[in-house]
DNA sequence: TAATATTTGTGAAAGATTGCACAAAGTCTG
DNA sequence: CAGACTTTGTGCAATCTTTCACAAATATTA
C-alpha cells in the first residue's frame, strides 16, 4: 500500500466526526464538496484522503454516510479499545482523567500515577491514584498501551523511561521538553505554550 | 522576505527553550549539530530554520548561546505581552488559568468567562469568573487579543462568534469541532481526542 | 432511453518542506 | 602563521503534500 500521510489520518478523524453527526441527523448521502465545506477542507483533499483506503463513493451521488461511517471506523480501529495511564495527577492530569469524551473513542483511562505520597490513595473520578513506584506492575496488570506524561518538565524524561521500560510504546507528552526515545516508540507532543506562542507570533507579525 | 514555513516558527520556540537552558548552564556556544541532537532535529534543519532570519552563527565555532537567545526572543516577539481570555471555566479552562508557565512566555491570562451563573463571581487563582454576557466589555476593557475556547462542542461556534464580534482575531480552540471563521481570524485547534486517536491508530497499524 | 448534470477517483502539475553536499569562513594547534 | 579541522550558510535535489483537471461512472430528468 502507498504511504499514507500522517495528516490524512488526522483528517480522517475529522471526517468521521462530521459523518457521525450527519448520520445522526438522518442525512443519507454527502458529496466530497459538502463534506469539505463542513470541515474547512477542499473537496479534492477529502477525495484524496479517502482514496488511500478504497472506493467509498458513488459517482454522481457522493458518499453514503452510514457506509462511510462504518468504513472509517474500521480503518481507524474504532472497534478496538486502548488502556491509558496518566502519570502526574496535577491540574492537567486531573482534567484529562475526568473528561468523559475519551471513552467514546475507545480510550479507557484506567490508571493514574503520581510521585506525591499525599496524593496516592486519593481518587480522581473513578480512578485511585497509585504510587509511581507501582508503575511497572500497573502497566503490566492493566495492560496499558498508552502513557500520558503530565508531570513538570524536569521529570518528563524520567517518566518516559519508566513507561518505556515497562513496555509502553505510545506516549502523549504535555511537558515542554524534547523527549529522547528509541525508534520503536511513538511520541506525540502537546505543547500548549508553543501553540499559544505561535498564535502570538502571528499576531505580532501580521500586517 | 521569503515565506517562512509555519513549522519553522514552531521549531524556533523549541530552539529558544533549549538555548535558554544552555545559557542558564553557562554553556557559551553550541553547533547546529548539537542543538539538533538535543531537540531531535537534523543539523541542516536547524541551520535552515535560523537562516530565514539572518546570520547568527560563526563558521568553525557555532552559535553563541546568549546572542542566539536574544535574537530568537526578538524574532519571536518575546518582548511583547498578550492578554488572554478563557471562555468556559470547567476542568480544562481551570487547569489553563492556574498554570503558571504561560506568564514567562508573555501570555497574561486576565479574564475568565462562563455561562454558568453559579460559577460567575467565583475565583480561579487570581481571576474572577465573569458572565459570558460581559464578553464585549471585558474584551475591550482588558484589551484581550487571544481567546481560548474551552466550552463543550455545541457552544464553541457561538463563543467564537462572540469573541470575533468583540474584535478578537486569535483563537485557541479545545472543542472538537471545525470552527467557521473569516480569513483574518487565526484559529489553532488543540484536539486532544484526535491526538490520542492518532496514536492509537499507529498502535493498531504497526507491524 | 437518451441527453444532461453530478460527482468520483486519480494521474499529473504545482507547491511546500526537508535533506544533501560543499564552498567559504572561521577556529585551533604547533 | 600555515595547515588541519570545524562548522556555517545555501543552492539544488529529493521528498512529501496539496491542488488541478478531467475521463469515467452514475444519477436525474423528460
Ligand atoms: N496546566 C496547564 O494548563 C498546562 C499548560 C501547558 C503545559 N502544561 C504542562 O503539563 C505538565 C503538567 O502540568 P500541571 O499544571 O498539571 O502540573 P502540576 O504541577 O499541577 O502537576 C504535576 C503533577 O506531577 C506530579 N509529579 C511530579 N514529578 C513526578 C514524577 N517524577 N513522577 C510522577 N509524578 C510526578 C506532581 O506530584 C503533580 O501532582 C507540565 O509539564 C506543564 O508544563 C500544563
Ligand atoms: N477536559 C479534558 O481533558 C478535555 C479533553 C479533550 C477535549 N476537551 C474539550 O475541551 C472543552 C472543555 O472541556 P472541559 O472538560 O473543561 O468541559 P467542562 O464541562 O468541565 O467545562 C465547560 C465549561 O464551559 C461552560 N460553558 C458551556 N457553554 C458555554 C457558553 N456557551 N459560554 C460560556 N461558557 C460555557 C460550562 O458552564 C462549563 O463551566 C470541551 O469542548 C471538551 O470537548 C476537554
Amino acid at each position: 500500500m502507498k504511504k499514507v500521510p500522517e495528516g490524512t489520518i488526522s483528517r480522517l478523524f475529522i471526517y468521521l466526526r462530521e459523518i457521525t453527526e450527519l448520520a445522526r441527523m438522518n442525512i443519507r448521502t454527502i458529496s466530497s464538496a459538502e463534506l469539505g465545506e463542513r470541515t474547512n477542507l477542499s473537496d479534492a483533499q477529502v477525495r484524496k484522503d479517502l482514496g488511500y483506503f478504497g472506493h467509498f463513493g458513488v459517482s454522481g451521488a457522493g458518499y453514503d454516510t452510514n457506509e462511510l461511517k462504518q468504513a472509517l471506523e474500521k480503518i481507524l480501529g474504532k472497534d478496538k479499545t486502548w488502556n491509558v495511564a496518566v502519570v502526574g495527577v496535577g491540574q492537567l492530569g486531573s482534567a484529562l482523567i475526568s473528561y468523559s469524551g475519551f471513552k467514546k473513542h475507545g480510550l479507557q483511562f484506567i490508571a493514574a500515577l503520581d510521585a506525591d505520597t499525599k496524593k496516592v490513595g486519593k481518587k480522581v473520578g473513578e480512578i485511585t491514584i497509585e504510587s509511581i513506584g507501582e508503575l511497572p506492575k500497573v502497566v503490566s496488570n492493566k495492560k496499558i498501551t498508552i502513557g500520558i506524561i503530565a508531570v513538570p518538565a524536569e521529570g518528563a524524561q524520567e517518566v518516559a523511561e519508566k513507561l518505556m521500560a515497562a513496555g509502553v510504546e505510545c506516549l502523549l507528552n504535555f511537558a515542554p521538553v524534547s523527549l529522547n526515545v528509541p525508534e520503536n516508540v511513538k511520541v506525540k507532543d502537546v505543547d500548549l505554550s508553543r501553540e499559544l506562542e505561535t498564535l502570538s507570533y502571528f499576531l505580532a507579525n501580521k500586517k
